[in-house]
This record gives structure tokens, sequence and C-alpha cells, in this order.
DNA sequence: TTTATACTTTATAATCATTATACTTTGACA
DNA sequence: TGTCAAAGTATAATGATTATAAAGTATAAA
């Protein structure tokens, strides 16, 4: 972790930012949580934790940071709270979603799908892509599962 | 025009709701509009030329429920405004959005790009798709054209 | 034509995430 | 040590969206 916190750090002061204590403190945070899709609010209260004089504005402005240096991404789900991702290291372009419709859960896809379909962009539509945001909604396995074991329980009465 | 206020009424009332004028301004001005991503709030003050009574929570609601019914997307581009979008007729999915970075412009993509990727989805993460949101952030064939543009000027002095 | 019922709408207030403001603190460097 | 700019804090303000309460409206039975 602290080589990865080391080469932020870099990031960072090459554009004359410095890593203070709050970025620290919100990037590992992030680091520890990588998993999970935390708004602004789940940020500050575990940052909370590590440094309880910290400001809720200090965090939204250290995301803000990181979300412009891309070292996270910002996304939505559209429940009406923005959500921030740290970028996986080396990968230069935004990762897919799969959010649950049923349990709300969201689950990553890293690989590039839409190699092909971006080729099919920039051909017919003269369009350059940066970046791609794609996230599909639909039923996750477990709960496709569930779904189906109350089937057959309500089928034995 | 008429037919297809005809058919979306149809399909308001096999739901049991009512296409009240309020609702039929909404529409007509989501109609004429079309091509364009109008906020609830863009909305809200169009619909208030033709009805001047109605009032932006009717808007909201309104928006709310053709947006239940797939009848119109509701979007968000990221810019803390959600956006409503009228779905072709016959279309069942969800249109793909490019963004331009430098412009703000946003142009539309109606054919489905991403069966086959929906199906790797399905098979190698066992999610059952129901819809997708893809969005493209780049720079514009326009734009492109005009940074190209002024590159050369640049290189004549 | 009344009356009952269930929807809709309106206006306004409330909510909640995010941002701006007005200080205060910190830390590098002269 | 003193100065200055970058960062941080607390709090207020903003702006999109939603909830609420009161009033209106259509429909269908009496």
């Amino acid at each position: 972790m602290e080589h990865r916190i080391d080469r932020i750090k870099k990031q960072l002061h090459s554009k004359s930012y410095k890593l203070t204590p709050q970025r620290e403190a919100t990037l590992r945070v992030l680091l520890e949580r990588e998993e999970d899709h935390l708004s602004a609010e789940d940020v500050f209260l575990l940052v909370k934790d590590k440094a309880p004089e910290i400001g809720l504005a200090t965090v939204y402005r250290t995301l803000e940071l990181l979300s412009e240096l891309k070292i996270v991404d910002k996304i939505n789900f559209g429940d009406g709270v923005s959500r921030y991702d740290l970028r996986q290291e080396g990968v230069e372009h935004f990762h897919h979603h799969l959010v649950c419709m049923e349990c709300g859960s969201v689950e990553e896809i890293i690989e590039d799908l839409l190699e092909d379909v971006e080729k099919i962009v920039e051909t017919d539509w003269g369009f350059k892509v940066k970046d791609h945001r794609l996230t599909f909604h639909g039923i996750c396995r477990q709960c496709q599962k569930e779904a189906l074991d109350n089937e057959e329980d309500s089928s034995e009465d």
C-alpha cells in the first residue's frame, strides 16, 4: 500500500499539489475499501476515524482533486449521490459496472469489453473516444438464485 | 405527432393512468424537442409556455411516470441534473450517447452496439442484463476539425 | 343530477448532496 | 522569526428533487 501511496504522491507533486495528512488519510480509506463504491459521505465518516478533525468540505475537495488527476473515478448510478472509485493502476480506461436492480449490489468489470465498439464509433461517427462509461442494470447471480428458490417454495403450497 | 401521442395515451391507459392536459403538454414539449436532452427545469419552463398554471412538482412527477413506463429515459451525464429523453418508438433498449468534452454537445446512437458484450456479461458473470447505459466521452467531429484548423493557423506564423 | 371515490394538481416546505464563503492554520522559505 | 500562499475548518447557501396538505376533477353508481 505504501508503494501505491508513494506513486500517487509523485503524481500529485508533478502537478505541484501536496500530499497533506488529510489527503493521505482520504487516500488510505479509498485504498482500504477499494472494492466498495463509497459516497463522499461514506468516505468522510471513514476518514473521520483516522483524522477526526477533518471537514466534509475538505473530503469533497480532495475527492474532486483526485478525480481531476484521474486517480479516482467519479461515478453516478442515478441514486443521487456521486461515488468515488479508485482507478486500477496502469488501467487507463474507466471500468464497467453491473448494478443489480434487486439488491443494489455493484460488481465491477475490469476488462475492456468495448474495444470493438469504440472502433465503430470512431469510424462511423468520427468521434474521438477518450473515455467511456458503461453500466448494466439487471439482476445479479445471487438474486436470480433467490428468485428461483422462492418460486420453488411457493409452488410447494 | 398526434399519432404518437395517441399511442402513448394508450400505453398510459393500459396501466390505468390518464393523459391529463398537463401530461399531454409535457409530452408535446418532449416531442418537439426530441433531439435535445432537457433537464426537468428546461421541460418545466417550456411547458409553462403552453400551460402556465402547471407546477414544477407536476412536471417532475410526469417525467418520473413516463420514465417508469419506459416512454422516456432518465439520463445523467454527471452534471448534477437528470435529463429526460424520449425513447424511440419500437426500440426497447436505452440508446447511447457521445458527449463532447470540448463543446458539451451530445450525439445519440440508436443502434444497439452491445449485443455481443451483453452475451459475455450474461455467460461470464451470470448477470441477467435488463438495460444498459453507455456513454462515450471524447471529442466530436466538429471540435476535432476546429482543433486541426487552429493548429494550421498557428503553424503559419 | 347528486354523491362518493379515487386520482391529479398546486403551492409550499422540507430534504439532502454539494459548493461557496470567510476566516484560520500550516509549513516552506527568505 | 516573519511572510505568503496553499490547505483546511465551520457554517451558510444553493439547487435539484421530493413530500405534504389542501383543493380540484373525472367517472360511475344511486
